[in-house]
DNA sequence: ATTTAATATGCAACTATTTGCATATAGCAA
DNA sequence: TTGCTATATGCAAATAGTTGCATATTAAAT
């Protein structure tokens, strides 16, 4: 269970109401590490239970009250010992594969639609990252540094959205020329 | 909910048991839809309750009958409509990179050996999935075509360990590179 | 004026997945 | 002979994640 650890990991850096991690899991950790808000909120339930983490309740006028978290030393040893625990490879449940791998059973048309329709998604993702990327590449050397690691993170969205879009050129080419050699029979 | 579409997509093409089922994921869909056993016998007996799949039981001598399932018409429609309809972009959830991210807190040998470890159990998926490209390329033309659409879900597996395996260079790099600078000082 | 997005948190029900246990035989290796 | 792998299926408990609902204010956009 690593949602309990990217938590972890955002707070290590700075503490946080759950609505900041839900936007730290947006704009930063969220590139490689999804969650909800509903699972967020459960999630520091039950990890401020543990003492993993403690909050203090701020008031708001009008607003909900915040709960800012910060980490506690038992919650800092249990990450560095999840970091220093291996990890499984991440396995892969990819549904757009099955429907290709299934692909037969429908109008070509369906498969290219959809694989189109992720293509865009996935060019505004590498888009998105390229941005990211420049933004570290234009800081002085010096203040590079302690981005130095959620950089290399960043490249390994863009060389995945890279090789995920040079996939899907060929998927769209392999069946735009088979098309072709069916049609030209 | 795809697992049940995955068991669909492979009854579709042959008839099998569970057991059949947990090997053709470990050997085909199984690149990019992963089930253990646990879950597949559940969802095989939800599936043909529902009248998606049908069985016939095989009495076997010394071993536990087996169950034969085959798709039904039901269980056609089923797939079918499941893939006309859109599906969302896979989210990423990847702890390594949570891991990365955080690795400041930790020794670097750490992520280092870590790192190594994945780019082993990745070096061999690419192998054995360009062993299996192989396979295909060297049918005569006219047998690759039923063999076209698994083809492609296999380059996703290549083009996907291959990006891998550069990132993770990219990363090794990196940190030998920052170690050098940092003894230099 | 009305709707949408953003801020801010949470419960409940359901679905999906993992982990551990249970059974039983055959063949192969140490 | 002891353990490991393969064959073959399944239940139960726990954990993880999704979907739907609920509340309440402010600010910007249409």
């Amino acid at each position: 269970m690593s949602l309990k650890h990217a938590i972890l990991t955002l707070l290590e850096t700075e503490q946080g109401s759950g609505y900041d991690l839900l936007k730290g899991f947006k704009q930063r950790l969220g590139f490689f590490w999804n969650a909800s808000h509903q699972q967020i909120y459960l999630q520091l339930k039950k990890m401020s239970q543990e003492g993993l983490i403690e909050f203090e309740t701020q008031s708001q006028a009008g607003k909900p009250d915040r709960k800012v978290y910060s980490i506690t030393e038992q919650g800092h040893q249990s990450l560095v010992s999840w970091i220093e625990a291996p990890v499984k490879v991440n396995k892969v449940n990819d549904a757009l594969l099955v429907k290709l791998y299934a692909g037969h059973l429908v109008d070509e048309a369906v498969i290219k639609d959809e694989m189109k329709q992720h293509q865009d998604i996935h060019q505004r993702m590498l888009n998105t990252f390229k941005a990211l990327e420049q933004e570290y590449i234009n800081l002085p050397p010096k203040q590079q540094s302690p981005f130095d690691l959620p950089y290399l993170t960043l490249r390994k969205g863009i060389l995945g959205e890279q090789a995920w879009l040079a996939w899907a050129d060929e998927v769209l080419y392999f069946m735009e020329h088979k098309q072709h050699k069916a049609m030209a029979k």
